[in-house]
DNA sequence: TATGCGTGGAT
DNA sequence: TATCCAAGCAT
């Protein structure tokens, strides 16, 4: 397939554009792999000192192969998805163990490690390796919908996108193409307003021609999430308070937390919390005051949190397998939520102790 | 195939 | 302020 005039001038204007990425550097698979990881939901400003952390602790994908997963969930500690962390430390030990650690250059051994999906495997292929995998991700839909004219995402729309970009990426800088799609994206052809006075491809888009880019792709109405009470403790022994470790599936998994949860109808906050604790931690506690509340929105729900300091009340808390006592200076060796965090700072303002 | 999975930026 | 949504993946 020749180069067309559409990959041409989107290249051209990528190359006059572009931000400047610190983890482009073509010659590291790993760290191309890992920056993809890092930027799957999450924006690029967001990640980026998040990266540069990572790679300074973790220069090798050795480094990383060797080291405890509990530390690398404390470099992600804030960043969220916290499974893309637990995947890619596995995928970084199988390919230190069985490929010699040589991250993959084929699609088929690429793809089927853990927390590499199509997009990841087609980004790292084509940037490191100069392979041409087109990427789709959430920017590359939406342009694809207006460049082609299509309002629904369907598997049939999907697959006239897959084509055209097969059709179109360029065979010399595959990984300049995907980019230049991704950063139309970030940068000009966004979900409002887009910007087409600007666009290095608007005389190839339908939606422009049509004079309404921004109803491609349709938009779909999400239902709204539920809110729920929360209640936690921070229970006190002398001068150290107790803390759990979250099971390894599911949610913040493999981070640490107070003991708590939710209240129930026809409960008062200080019953669920004591109902909570004496469930996870086979114990009443006493409750001696509370801290404060704080809001928190995750993807599917929101909560209000409502913290209380506690000590044992003549019955100490079960020892179980996965918890910890700290002092506060000790949060540092530990990942925890946000949420966790928004108590702490309450915390760092009246004084950790009661 | 629809849903669960975090957090922060943008409007 | 409320809402959308972001360089997705696993199940």
């Amino acid at each position: 397939m020749q180069t067309n005039r559409m990959t041409l001038s989107l290249l051209e204007w990528y190359n006059r554009e572009k931000r400047i990425l610190p983890f482009r550097n073509i010659d590291n698979p790993y760290k191309i792999w890992l920056s993809e990881i890092m930027l799957q939901q999450t924006q690029v400003d967001t990640m980026i000192p998040y990266f540069n952390r990572w790679i300074k602790k973790y220069p090798t994908l050795q480094s990383v192969a060797n080291e405890d997963q509990e530390k690398l969930l404390k470099m992600w500690e804030g960043l969220g998805y916290y499974s893309r962390c637990r995947n890619f430390h596995k995928a970084i030990k199988i390919v230190f163990n069985q490929y010699s650690g040589i991250v993959p250059n084929n699609w088929t051994d690429f793809r089927a490690l853990p927390g590499v999906g199509d997009y990841t495997a087609a980004a790292v292929l084509s940037i490191a390796y100069h392979q041409p995998y087109p990427v789709i991700d959430g920017n590359v839909k939406r342009v694809m919908a207006r460049l082609l004219g299509l309002k629904n995402l369907t598997k049939r729309n999907m697959s006239r996108m897959n084509r055209y970009l097969n059709e179109h990426i360029s065979k010399d800088f595959p990984g300049d193409f995907n980019q230049g799609m991704m950063e139309l994206g970030a940068g000009i052809c966004s979900p409002k307003n887009p910007d087409c006075g600007k666009c290095p491809v608007s005389n190839f888009c339908k939606g422009f021609l049509i004079g309404s880019p921004e109803s491609y792709p349709k938009y779909i109405k999400k239902e709204k999430t539920p809110h729920y009470e929360i209640v936690a403790g921070i229970i006190w022994r002398d001068d150290k308070f107790y803390i759990q470790k979250r099971g390894e599936k599911g949610m913040l998994a493999g981070l640490w937390e107070f003991p708590g949860g939710k209240v129930e109808k026809g409960e008062t906050l200080e019953e669920a919390l004591q109902r909570e604790i004496k469930e996870e931690c086979g114990a009443l506690p006493k409750v001696l005051k509370k801290i404060g509340t704080i809001k928190h929105a995750y993807t599917h729900f929101s909560i209000t949190f409502h913290g209380y300091h506690c000590e044992e009340n003549g019955t100490p808390l079960q020892n179980k397998e996965f918890s910890n006592w700290i002092r506060p200076d000790q949060i540092d060796d530990f990942p925890f939520p946000k949420a966790n965090h928004k108590l702490f700072s309450l915390l760092e303002e009246q004084g950790w102790y009661v």
